[in-house]
DNA sequence: CTTTCTTTGTTTAGTAACTGAAGAATCCTC
DNA sequence: GAGGATTCTTCAGTTACTAAACAAAGAAAG
């Protein structure tokens, strides 16, 4: 090796691209810093993204005290990504460009107790509406990401869609979705060690650390709904006792408020003795809008239902030592005005060492099928390195030792 | 590009020697299949190692119809690294090989009030009689770890450690080495995705996650010791209540045999009124071994201490999907009996999806100066990939931008 | 305007680390 | 001991980088 200790990555390519998304808008000069690469090696990179289109040059910066630097951004209409969320009861479809921006958006009812290979054939066409509604071509596509609470009961239904859409299909669950749409979109800027609190019908948290998403081995992890805070709490369906989730998960918050009668009335709930899923995210936003419009009893068991939440994200932050906690799923989106404030206090004084910015995310409400879509653009442009496999896996190929 | 995708690792030795520690035995064509790089490169790869005398190759498998392999195996004696602990009133030293198996071991009491330079000397003649204890000649040692509760305070005295004894020193916190060391000396198999729960005088976790230590960007990542599990609980000098340190740590179980004044007696608890952190230990290991004579009260105590742990450790798991849980420090190492089984009743029951293994180190009681060494091995043979500089830092450099 | 300096970006020759394919070595089976 | 199977090595070719020289663009000074 002739220079200093030469730092392979992943690919060159991806890197350069992904430090552009990141920056937003960088220059070579830039990337070589940032990279460790040569000029010549960014000069020769950059030159074949911008033949593949993917980046431009968009202006100068004042110079230093010679030749100004170009600046590149990523060209955001070059390649698109279709990401669709099925909640319960609702299949919301975006389609973003490659800075993770809403480009189109569709929201139709769930698929109810249809059989499957009529939900996807429905929802092959309203993918091609999404995509024939701004006119995009289909080769700038570069897939679909589908995303719920359940990834593992979508794999047939993901290969299903993927053979009638014609698209890449990638799946994932909606928190982690969230996430990585919050990174992807800069929502968090390059402080790469964060989580995304998911409220949607349940509790959830995707797990970004050092800019690596963390799915754990089985793809349970940021299961902080089982986030015990009370040892003699009430009992929860997972077995323990004094779950967040049962003490103030949005099902906890909206049963509680039906058990309310005047409440219910003021606030219009839906589910009068239904404890179906659909009526708890309705439900969950008509206590929300009560609160806003002054409702003391909804707003009191909001704020209940955070100070729990904001003690199991205190937990969480210091543990992982998190830099952001963001926001996001469509409960936060109608009820963040409420636990925006309280996990704020409980997470920007000084919890260990450094304080946590606690933010709302500004897309909320889609934020799970935007982040489909943008874990479509992520492995396309920055696809991780190869994980090794395993000794264990390993074993079986090895025939049995006989030393010597 | 010729071949299929090709991934370039952080350092192709660096890897193929990681997974000859891993797999403890592994022929070339385990490699291959491993890796995905061709027999030819690992043949080379291979030479240069045996060459370096790290890899040594031991006997040969099973033939499965043709040529047999070549088994191989990390030469251990090849290499030695020192560990370092520095707790709160003693300091142990390890010498380990390479495949983190202790060769030699002292331990003394600690610095007390000496000022620093003195301290400094002192450690360094102690690292010389234990190198020189078992005869390894001096380049065969690859480095010095230095481990802490609190490692930022060490860096000055890290320098100055380098200097006295001319080793390189990597500094890092008790439980990360702790699971660092149980990692590398294959405790926890390959399964990747473990924490190492440290008690010593007071309760920490070390996190691997694929494989990869997450320490936080600002190393403070395994903070359980704040996690909260008691809204209403006990005030804690961190400024919350009900954290898990005041309710169920070392402190807090001494506190209480303390104030047992029969307990006290009969376990022989030294720190009568002082409150200073020596006598936590002592006291901490005095009551375990009266539970273990039989004493109901001590065991009460260190029981419902377990109830607790237990409970953080299963929103730990959750949190992170772990695979594996160990226990290690010198207070596990002591009491890890009544531990061991209220946690496994915790953590091995169906958790969400899959059930966590826990487990008692072997080698708790010097859990962190053994992983004091593993960091060493493991910097100076696996150096991970060079980590990108984050925009953010970069900003300074770019000059203002001045579009078109 | 010309000269000189600074900074940015490109080109080019050279190199390390890989791949693919052919060949050598070793072991089993018949 | 011939033939097939498998393991391991050798070697030429390719790729992705580096270093270093060069070209281009602006600033500063006369």
């Amino acid at each position: 090796m002739s220079g200093p200790a030469r730092v392979t990555h992943a690919s060159t390519r991806a890197a350069v691209l992904d430090l552009i998304r990141a920056a937003g808008m960088i220059s070579r000069v830039g990337l070589v810093n940032a990279t460790g690469l040569t000029g010549g090696t960014i000069s020769t990179v950059v030159r074949g993204l911008i033949d593949e289109g993917l980046v431009a040059e968009t202006g100068h910066a004042e110079s230093t005290g010679g030749k100004r630097r170009v600046m590149l951004q990523l060209n955001h209409f070059a390649r698109y990504a279709v990401g669709v969320h099925l909640d319960d009861a609702r299949i919301t479809y975006v389609l973003t460009n490659l800075g993770g921006a809403v480009v189109a958006r569709i929201s139709r009812a769930g698929s109810g107790p249809d059989e499957p290979a009529a939900v996807v054939g429905r929802m092959a066409g309203e993918v091609d509406a999404l995509i024939d509604s701004v006119g995009v071509e289909r080769d700038r596509i570069l897939g679909l990401g589908l995303v719920a609470a359940r990834p593992p009961a979508l794999a047939e239904f993901g290969a299903a869609l993927e053979r009638a859409t014609g698209l890449p299909v990638v799946l994932d669950n909606d928190a982690t979705a969230a996430a990585i749409g919050e990174h992807w979109s800069g929502g968090v800027g390059a402080t790469s060690t964060f989580a995304a609190l998911y409220m949607g019908t349940g509790l959830g948290a995707g797990v970004v650390l050092g800019g690596t998403t963390h799915r754990g081995p089985s793809g349970h992890a940021g299961e902080i709904g089982h986030t015990c805070l009370d040892l003699d709490g009430p009992q929860c369906p997972c077995g323990a006792r004094g779950c967040l989730e049962v003490l103030a998960g949005p099902g906890a918050v909206v049963a509680r408020a039906r058990a309310d009668r005047a409440l219910s009335r003021a606030a219009g709930l839906v589910g009068g003795r239904t404890r179906a899923a659909a009526p708890v995210a309705a439900d969950f936003a008509a206590i929300s809008r009560a609160a806003r419009r002054g409702n003391a009893r909804a707003l009191a068991l909001l704020e209940r239902s955070a100070r729990y939440v904001a003690v199991a994200a205190r937990s969480l932050a210091n543990v992982l030592d998190l830099e952001v906690l963001v926001l996001t799923g469509p409960s936060f989106a109608v009820a963040g005005s409420v636990y925006l404030p309280v996990l704020r206090a409980e997470l920007e004084g000084a919890v260990i060492a450094h304080p946590v910015s606690v933010r709302l995310s500004p897309s909320a409400a889609s934020a799970s099928a935007i982040g489909a879509a943008a874990i479509v653009l992520q492995s396309e442009l920055v696809p991780r390195q190869q994980a090794l496999r395993l000794p264990e896996d390993l074993a079986a190929d090895e025939p049995p030792v006989f030393v010597r």
